[in-house]
DNA sequence: TAGATTGTTAATCGATTAACAATC
DNA sequence: TAGATTGTTAATCGATTAACAATC
């Protein structure tokens, strides 16, 4: 069955669920119900049951959600534990940060590869690689088919790169630029993190709470 | 006045607006209308007059859209030029790679402080920046109002800074913590940034389509 | 069983899109 | 003026919330 269409606000829900039954179980719980849940993550008892039953009824009625299954559930989902696999491209400076990123794998990715197009950088260690010099991607990629590159690039530098990605078989992107690969290439997954516009927005919230003070 | 409500859509679009505009303006460009800014941008030209219409009309019937002076009105509702300051607080992989970020001014927001606790990078330079011991946090905030703080850090270190930040008038967060500010401080404004669960959305995202593939 | 809580359907709310009169 | 395009009101769509029968 193809299953109905979940809607991307569902999904970036998950990860949160996932973070607060991971505490949970830490903490020895062993059940909860959606009004617990809810009360804690500070959303509606409504809003997750519907969100969980787009994927299937976790929960027991009269009794509530198993932590421990329904964390295995979500992760499940998420495919955390799929080993996909992720490079990633342009070792700058949010490369660089991104690589030495210790918790990769428990967010769902492998990280395999390090590219810069600076010769200079080839062989540097960042995250426990070395970074390799751009043009060895295509061999690489053939070799280890990686699912996933993760481009800390410029826009010009981004276009290019997502195109030879996809023609070597890279099918998801964790795009760190402005260029916007879906137009380009509709066939594409793709998550946009645009740092610069969370620190335009709070701009906007601190400025304008500045003018609302002074009326 | 006090305004409608913006909604928090609408907001997170202006930097989107204002880098196309930015484009176009480079380009030489004079005028636009908003079908062919829709076009550009893959929006509906409603939804840009509508978005644009929350701050007031700035278009000319008939003509369209000037795009210098609706790229200098986007400015000014963004305030980008009222100089904004941050501070970055925790100098680890994420925080020395955003203090390294050289569009800081660009986004609306100068870089005035980056901290850390431990002792051992006191002094290191960082973005043009000498990263300074978590202990002169407050003499320095006292000394400079910061206006907003973007806290690199876990998140049991982010609880405890926010609160302190918040007892020295810092109302401004960037949070790469999954400690949730708003919880315990409603009064503040936050923007939260989450790679870890782009990288997750994006591993649920590759397993789909893998198992859409296998039926 | 009785109480609790789910899964699911219906109602509400808000955001997006369409339509069109106003007007340059 | 006539054509184009805005600003704005109305219609649609989708997501969130509420309600409640099913059931553990």
């Amino acid at each position: 069955m193809p299953g109905k269409e979940i809607s991307r606000q569902v999904v970036r829900r998950l990860p949160r669920y996932y973070r607060f039954l991971t505490d949970l179980e830490a903490q020895g719980i062993e059940k909860i119900s959606s009004g617990k849940l809810a009360a804690l993550m500070g959303l509606t008892a409504s809003q997750i049951r519907q969100d969980l039953n787009c994927f299937g009824g976790f929960g027991q009625q009269g009794y509530g959600y198993s932590i421990s299954k329904l964390r295995q559930e979500i992760a499940k989902i998420l495919g955390l534990e799929e080993g996909t696999t992720a490079i990633i491209v342009g070792a700058g400076n949010i490369g660089r940060g991104l690589a030495s990123y210790a918790q990769f794998a428990q967010k769902g990715l492998r990280l395999v590869g390090v590219f810069d197009k600076n010769p200079a950088l080839a062989g540097v260690k960042v995250g426990g690689l070395a970074v390799l010099p751009s043009d060895q991607m295509a061999s690489f990629c053939a070799a280890n088919h990686p699912d996933v590159a993760i481009l800390c690039l410029d826009s010009d530098a981004a276009k290019e790169v997502a195109s030879l990605l996809i023609s070597l078989g890279i099918t998801g992107f964790i795009n760190f630029s402005h260029y916007d690969i879906l137009r380009d290439h509709p066939e594409a997954m793709v998550e946009n993190v645009h740092i610069g516009d969370s620190m335009m927005t709070m701009a906007y919230q601190i400025s304008r709470r500045k003018s609302d003070q002074t009326p």
